[in-house]
DNA sequence: CCCGCAACACATGCATACAATTCGCCGCGA
DNA sequence: TCGCGGCGAATTGTATGCATGTGTTGCGGG
């Protein structure tokens, strides 16, 4: 069914394109985003981009000042402590619904998943930003419950946008192991154990944040932008 | 700054008309919403009926099936349990945080809060629904953190949405000694104790629900939409 | 009487056109 | 030279019109 799901409207298409390119920090906190620009860019008109952009409002993760244009948003630290709080008590209960029966199709596809994140450390960096995120929002998928599904997405979104804005070019791949600590507990079915790993590895992401602010703006985000785009405008 | 809020464009007004008339069951779970009667209804085109849509639908307040048109959100049992248990986390940070240091200030805005839900206990139905949901959202705006806020209000209406499918046509106002009750813990700095009493609070809430999915649909929803959408075309 | 098919009506998807607002800039005057 | 007021460019806000896809209904054949 998620295959099908590629098949909806444009802006939904837009709307993942620009979350990716946000999570993927091809776009960075502050950067300006004309709604005209990015309907030349993706090759559709205002509407749907507008419709994008409200959506990703929502989400948290751009600012939309009236009449003034919208911008990647730029979380406070105050926020980037609250994101993360959330996050952690949010992702507790999945680890426990999890820990408490966690189904060998399960443990597959988290392996699997973790395997993917290894392949990729090595790659671009960009992806295994992206596989890191995913990995907790495929644990909140297989609780089946669309409602943890629903939060734990736009926390990790926020979280991973928070990260762009606050933590230092690179400091991720060293998760890995720690995705797979907190497999093993949960194999175990040890909620405690598990959830106290999970609780410490969102601390340690998080920590490594607050560092620079980075420097940002080296460069056009139309460029930035561009392979993000390609895909979306092929599909005319 | 909340009045210059009351400035902002179209669609957020229509948007908060309809999410009002949702809690206050005016408009219930599975009633269809199509676009360009409201459009007419509320005096606008279907263009910013959409966006209003849209949003709510990110809320998951309302359904959006694809070229079948929108309807009110029918959430399922589980999902049920699952935003009341998440609401229940999540409204455990903000305990904790007031219980922790409760200014004056804080403590006059609630007690303020819990009269008017006294107040409106003898009076109309929605209205004193809507103060008992608003009494959550209070505690979270006091906490001043942006993201508990933003959480506990979409977990709310969605708990409002959820009771006015399950619960019985009157269930509410009990709650105000509750809310009393919170309100005092908090004062005493037990975040213990506090918490403890809210959980129970939100226990009890949702207990009262699941008894009958109650007779809807007895008249058009565009009658019940009046009060509503008098407020919003009058603004032209 | 039932089943299949085709045309219609309804509802959304999308793009274009126009109106309103804001911000920056330039000229004018003290 | 500095402050101020108005004008223009740019960008968003809103409406309308056409295209597309889906569900339904009525007709004809079996």
């Amino acid at each position: 069914m998620a295959r099908a799901a590629t098949q909806k409207n444009r802006s939904e298409l837009i709307c993942g394109a620009l979350r990716s390119a946000i999570l993927e920090r091809a776009l960075l906190p502050g950067m300006k985003l004309p709604e005209d620009s990015l309907g030349e860019r993706f090759g559709s008109s205002r509407t749907i981009i507008r419709q994008a952009l409200e959506r990703l409002a929502a989400e948290g993760l751009v600012e939309l000042r009236h009449n003034k244009g919208a911008a990647v948003a730029t979380p406070s630290l105050e926020e980037a402590r609250d994101l993360f709080e959330l996050r952690t008590h949010t992702e507790d209960l999945v680890i426990a619904r999890l820990a408490s029966g966690l189904s060998a199709q399960q443990k597959a596809r988290l392996e699997e998943h973790i395997a993917q994140e290894e392949a990729a450390s090595d790659g671009p960096e960009p992806l295994s930003i992206r596989l890191a995120t995913e990995f907790h929002i495929l644990m909140a998928e297989l609780t089946g419950s669309p409602v943890l599904l629903r939060y734990v997405k736009e926390l990790s979104y926020r979280c991973g946008l928070t990260l762009s804005q606050f933590s230092r070019p690179h400091s991720s791949n060293c998760g890995i192991q720690e995705h797979r600590d907190i497999l093993a507990a949960m194999e175990e079915g040890d909620v405690e154990k598990a959830r106290g790993i999970a609780r410490a590895h969102l601390d340690s992401v998080s920590s490594r944040a607050q560092f620079d602010t980075g420097g940002k703006n080296g460069f056009s985000y139309l460029d930035a932008l561009e392979p993000y785009a390609s895909g979306v405008r092929g599909a005319d």
